[in-house]
DNA sequence: CTTGGCACTCGGGGGGAAGGAGTGCCAGTA
DNA sequence: TACTGGCACTCCTTCCCCCCGAGTGCCAAG
């Protein structure tokens, strides 16, 4: 269907086109790529490549522009994922390294990527459910209510306040501390809930109501898919963009948690670098953006993702090589912490 | 020098142009305005009022508009701060009081005032030097490595990871956690430093190393003035303005963390409510925008500050009553917590 | 001090016209 | 059959010019 040569019209109209910004024409083409032949051949060429709808002319007297099904294409079989060079690479570890908890992490990596790729980068916390439970703690704030910090094998740290039905004892809450923590240490946290089925019996009755309090609030922070939390930075790289939906439209649809979350797509295994374009996203707002997305974690299993969003027209081999390289230090960064 | 007649234009003037958005001419404001005088007579006082610096017009035969000295006379003298409809304060209740944690109560804010504005909102986390210590958890994790968990008294939690020079027992881990409650509990962050002061005297010599390193980094946590985060949300409603400065610039001011923490300028006592406009900002590439920030906490000592960010063309009355209601609000939920 | 009148200024918008990039088609050639 | 050069055509972009009108400053009169 289409031959060797059309692909390689293909590939230089995509690159002329995400370099210059401007519709590709059939003479620049032929004089820029050393395709060797005339612009009367390529023109033939891309008008089966106009037919087959990977490319199309904003108007009549135009050149050429990749269509979402002409980038698929050049990123399915045109292009090799380009490697970070070593100062880029140097660069991530140095900057990563100096990160102290996890939210540092998480901030860190959002800059990073947003700065190697001058694009907007999306980072998802790491998921709960794979961790397990490193330490728990019960903290009196105040009259009837508590503190309850989860600390896990991630590094993650979640806290809630609960409110109980009674006042109770240091000496009882320093009981029921350890009472969970000898349920739960080590634990993953999918497996929680069984872990901790009898612990009521163990509690003297006296302060059983406020031990389920406290159970349920923990198994619904443990369950609690909302915590998913997805942030994302580098906005800026949005302003000398310009869509064809507005500007508007694209931000606020950044500032939904779960319109973010979508963009990151499924939590697969880490090796997964995933690359949707244009209408290929779900959301409206977002159809003309493309998202470069990768799952990172600790060895081969993915804790969550992290990616970019940009214009569809990116250079899509160094932003996925930026994407992967990213994935890949922030993977190890958690395994060492 | 300035009668009231004239004052009374300006205030016209700058109540047209944000409504508007156009230079608004001697005409429209005689009727508009009732002023009870003619065209002529208002444009012999636009005159003055423009030799004084308060107008300024963009072309010769266009109307008038503020200057940022305009703008601070109406804040300053013209202008009283508009409280929120019923509706819109319990809006705001009924939004923060959901808020679990002290992360949720940060981001809710962030969202509930960039709505309430239509602005760009920043809040700054609640500042720990006047907090003081509820609890101090250390955790082993790792061989030669603790993490240190510090709560406070506003709800904050923080936590880092602390590289010791020789693997501890659990046994001294659980001495060096009771010895630090003991002389922490109830102390303000502030007098952390002396009340640890003679703490080493007290641990075993073996375990005086990993001590004085724990100590290092709990006082470090204390003092590091960087962890007094800023986040900033609602960038999509400066899509639609048209900044003289680009847009660009403005995001990427956004981005910084310092010049976030500038723009809210210095923390006061809670009641203050500050207007920086224009050219008032420190920041080169925030010239064309104004800043207004109170300072929230509990009681009527200020713990952090929060604000919202948007065109010098704003509606400083609607505005500063959206953010002295959220601070209060603000300062209630962290007082209740 | 205020007012109506009047001449003046200048930005914005509409309407061609020229320029040019790029195309599709066709007939000729290897 | 595949490629090439030539050519007419399309239509976007840019520029220029002109006109319109909003708004002004000034002045003389009330």
């Amino acid at each position: 269907m289409l031959d060797d040569r059309k692909l390689a019209v293909l590939r230089a109209i995509v690159e002329d086109y995400v370099s210059t910004n401007e519709p590709v024409g059939s003479k620049a083409l032929a004089e820029r790529h050393g395709l060797g032949v005339s612009p009367a051949t390529i023109r033939n060429d891309m008008a089966v490549l106009e037919e087959q709808g990977y490319i199309t002319q904003p108007h009549t007297s135009a050149g050429r522009v990749p269509t979402d099904k002409g980038y698929r294409l050049f990123v399915d079989r045109l292009s090799t994922i380009k490697p970070l060079s070593a100062a880029e690479r140097r660069a991530i570890e140095t900057f990563l390294n100096g990160a102290y908890d996890l939210d540092d992490v998480v901030s860190r990596t959002v800059r990073l990527l947003a700065q190697l790729t001058r694009q907007v980068a999306v980072v998802q916390y790491p998921s709960l459910s794979r961790s397990s439970v490193r330490h728990v703690e019960l903290v009196p704030v105040a009259e009837k209510r508590l503190l309850l910090v989860l600390i896990t094998n991630t590094g993650r740290v979640e806290q809630r306040v609960i409110e109980i039905p009674a006042d109770v004892s240091e000496e009882s809450v320093s009981k029921l501390r350890a009472l969970l923590n000898s349920c739960l240490d080590g634990c993953l946290l999918a497996e929680a809930p069984t872990a901790v089925a009898d612990l009521p019996e163990q509690v003297p009755p006296d302060d059983r109501p406020v031990a389920a309090t406290v159970l349920s609030v923990l198994l619904e922070t443990l369950v609690d898919k909302h915590e998913e939390k997805v942030v994302f930075g580098g906005a800026a790289n949005l302003a000398h963009v310009d869509f064809s939906q507005s500007l508007r439209d694209v931000l606020e649809a950044l500032e939904e948690q779960v319109v973010l979350m979508r963009l990151l797509g499924e939590v697969g295994d880490s090796s997964s670098l995933t690359v949707r374009i244009g209408t290929e996203n779900q959301h409206e707002r977002l159809r003309s953006t493309s998202v470069v997305a990768a799952g990172y974690g600790v060895g081969d299993q993915a804790l969550a993702r992290l990616g970019v969003l940009g214009p569809t027209r990116m250079d899509y081999p160094s932003t996925m090589g930026a994407v992967r390289a990213v994935a890949r230090y922030v993977g190890q960064i958690l395994a060492g912490s």
